[in-house]
DNA sequence: CGCCACATTGAAGGCAGTCAAAGGTGGTGG
DNA sequence: CCACCACCTTTGACTGCCTTCAATGTGGCG
């Protein structure tokens, strides 16, 4: 870890503080710093005393847990211009899972004490905490119930569908993505493991739905994908 | 649904607003109403649109989502003091679970847009609500965690644990403590079907870690349990 | 060019869910 | 107070999804 380049402004990509006025950010930049971690570092771990908060300004971090038996369940991608830690500080104590960098990152990093002293003047700011973290809890009632209510099919089609959806581009009839991560990466996040996802993506090319070449994924049947997602069938 | 009687104090029960001062609870008390449902009414589904949260004043309330086929994850048990929904309001739209009564229960319900009204002036309720949201946080992480990276083994006597801690009081050797549901509903929260949760008891029972009569459980060897719930074994 | 991490495929086994059926329990109303 | 009924619980048999183990293929990078 050691500093970096850094200019007060970047932190406008984060939704917290997109809308804030200058001089409030100004304050927070003040209430924090740059780190940098190279690619594979913990930034923290679960059980590490919850000293502050993050905002990745570049890179990639996965948060996750691992179970008794080594096994790794991705609770959260980070990507540029999202927080992560943001639920511990307030909760004192720990964090509650790892933190790793997926590439080289850089990241700003706010001190605890001082930032909810900040956040105590600052109702609006306040208010884009709740928000962040209101959506966190969206996403993981979500994940509960990928990785609780449904098979790895039915995960893994719908992970394709929100790729398909937020990173694609049509050619012709197919909707064609690159995956961000390695398939090791993707299968953690969805909850199995590698050779399942292989095997199921083998499948879905078996059965004409999409098409693989290295990381790019084509999806040529988007109400299939639907279909199995979570086809809500009648009874 | 209908009101009951209701004393403004006991919003105090509730850690959001245990500390308040007592004229912004006079406010809140405006900004809301009292609703009661008999055992087994649903209060919001799924898709439902957000209008507001909720705090249980009396009965108790589960938080869920189905499956296709229609099996149910509880994502949490609402006791009273606890409020629910909180975050769902912060991100608009529409409630991401059900909530149902498990007891016949009085709601305190809190109009969304007076109460986010009333938080722009409060930073220090604010800050209340952020605990409240990532306390929630915490809890969801834990929940990934058991059911995507547990045994249903390790899920039961990791719960077993918590309530002997919680509930359960010393008679002798074993500590007692009784379940506060059914069976089938505590499978639902392991994440598992009554069927499962029942042979699992049964073995327990067989290797002489508890006793269970009916809803009556005895806990006899701490060190078994935590072994079997997280026990992490060296390699 | 050779190493290493990632990916793929096969075989085998186990955990846990489903289906089915038979008690048990508690609550309600006569 | 008792009888009935709905719901919960338990047990057995079966099935299947998914993990594990093992071996081979492959691409990227020093």
């Amino acid at each position: 870890m050691n500093n970096g380049t850094f200019n007060v402004q970047e932190l406008r990509r984060c939704l917290m503080f997109k809308s804030l006025p200058e001089q409030d950010l100004a304050k927070l930049a003040e209430a924090g710093s740059v780190r940098s971690f190279p690619k594979k570092s913990i930034i923290f771990a679960e059980g590490d005393e919850a000293k502050g908060f993050y905002v990745l300004l570049e890179g990639m971090v996965k948060i996750y847990r691992i179970s008794p038996d080594s096994r790794e369940q991705i609770i959260h991608i980070i990507n540029p211009g999202d927080t992560f830690a943001e639920a511990a500080i307030f909760i004192g104590s720990s964090y509650p899972a790892f933190a790793e960098t997926i590439l080289d990152s850089r990241c700003f990093f706010f001190e605890k004490k001082r930032f909810i002293e900040i956040l105590r003047d600052n109702p609006a700011l306040a208010l884009n905490v709740v928000i962040s973290v209101s959506m966190m809890l969206k996403r993981l009632v979500e994940l509960v119930d990928s990785v609780s209510l449904k098979s790895v099919d039915a995960r893994l089609a719908k992970h394709l569908l929100e790729e398909a959806v937020r990173h694609g581009s049509r050619k012709g009839d197919v909707t064609v993505f690159v995956l961000p991560t390695t398939k090791t990466e993707l299968a953690k996040k969805l909850g199995t493991v590698s050779e399942t996802l292989s095997r199921t993506l083998r499948r879905f090319q078996d059965d004409d739905i999409i098409t693989v070449d290295k990381r790019t994924i084509g999806v040529l049947d988007m109400e299939g994908l639907q279909e199995i997602a979570g086809g809500e069938q009648p009874f």
